[in-house]
DNA sequence: ATATTTTTTTAGTTATATCTAAATATGATT
DNA sequence: AATCATATTTAGATATAACTAAAAAAATAT
């Protein structure tokens, strides 16, 4: 597969959100930034190979071949942005150009040694989960710290806002990736949250709490 | 600068051994495992882009500029080397192949990172020697063990039977990559060398040695 | 139901990187 | 110096992946 059949594979993926359903030509010409006339001549290619169901005109779906390639190549799109955040210290929100280009390596011993090194990792640095080798992986739910419900905990993985203030503002309240936070209630009067991180007991406003991704565990 | 060119590129360096030296379009095409006439159109597009210097029926060689681009190149081809080797556990003769690829990979940031996680390594797990930023490097003396001189000293930088046993017997004797060796004596009986290595004396036949490179040092 | 708009496809073109076959230049041999 | 062999280049063709412009199908509106 060419570097360009596999990001069309991806696009058709996360456009399809990995199952079945029907994804339209101009949807993907606007995703991969293309004409649609481009698409509809890739997408040819692709269903020659089998890796997508197609019939003039009503769109395209993945086959189960097409579907673990995508899965394999996010798989290693995500696992090379938890090495670049964790070994080479990126931060969050310029791994994704690099891991772009990372993604399409091809060699299996490589992504394999890769996973064992970094701990077989569940999820990348913005909170999305890594499928395993044989394409499975768990959905996780994904929302802002401000919509979680009182008493349940989150781990946090990711942010909304990735300004220098704002991480300035995480780093100075010891609130980093991984950690675990707990609702503890919402002020009725401003939305303000009470929360409870690492033994301590915060209270954040809506607004900080709203640019702050969890994962509900 | 497209993958082709970068391989091209990478081929006229190694084969003009950095300098001047020009190179026939015959080398580069056995080289590149390709056909002479592709080689011609392909140095036509590299002198356009003033990353050759070339005179037709006369050869190439590179223009300073060229020359930039071959040591970063070869910079982050045996920086990945050194990551395989070290972090992933690779052996010595898998990496190539692998590195053949992660070297086009496009991020300054990234090299520089990399740099800096592997300890700024000035030897490849080859012994060939890496690059600086700058494009400089110290040339290295690289030979067997059995060509080594009585009293000097070497850095255990690879070998030339990459098989299993041989590499079993190495491990067996604590001989690994990085090992300080000092020849101590040769046997003119047979040629088997009397080495020190890690405060041991250690008495090896000639074809043993004849499969151990050092770096003097 | 017909007309209009939008979406999708086809046909023909371009650039990259390759190839084969033919032509030309260089270097070696007589 | 002319001939031959080798090296190199040119010309023309192919595959990939893109494009533009025009045609055709589907969806929407009148």
């Amino acid at each position: 597969m060419t570097f360009s059949e596999e990001n069309y594979i991806k696009a058709i993926y996360h456009l399809g959100i990995g199952n079945e359903k029907m994804v339209s030509t101009n949807a993907i010409a606007e995703k991969m930034e293309t004409k649609p006339s481009s698409v509809t001549d890739m997408i040819k290619k692709l269903s020659d190979k089998d890796l997508v169901n197609y019939k003039k005109y009503q769109g395209v779906s993945l086959t189960e071949l097409g579907r673990n390639k995508a899965l394999s190549i996010i798989r290693k799109h995500r696992l090379w942005e938890v090495f670049l955040v964790d070994k080479l210290d990126f931060q969050w929100d310029e791994v994704h150009e690099v891991a772009e280009q990372l993604e399409h390596i091809k060699s299996e011993k490589l992504i394999d040694k890769l996973d064992t090194y970094l701990g077989h990792p569940k999820l990348d640095p913005h909170g999305d989960p890594i499928p395993t080798k044989d394409g499975k992986f768990k959905e996780t739910v994904k929302l802002l710290l401000s919509e979680t419900p009182i008493n349940s905990i989150g781990v946090c993985i990711g942010v909304k806002d990735s300004s220098a203030t704002f991480l300035k503002f995480l780093d100075k309240h010891k609130i980093a990736l991984g950690d675990m936070i707990k609702v503890l209630d919402k002020e009725e009067f401003d939305g303000s949250l009470h929360i409870q991180i690492k033994q301590r007991n915060l209270l954040i406003s809506e607004q900080i709490a709203g640019n702050i991704f969890v994962n509900l565990v």
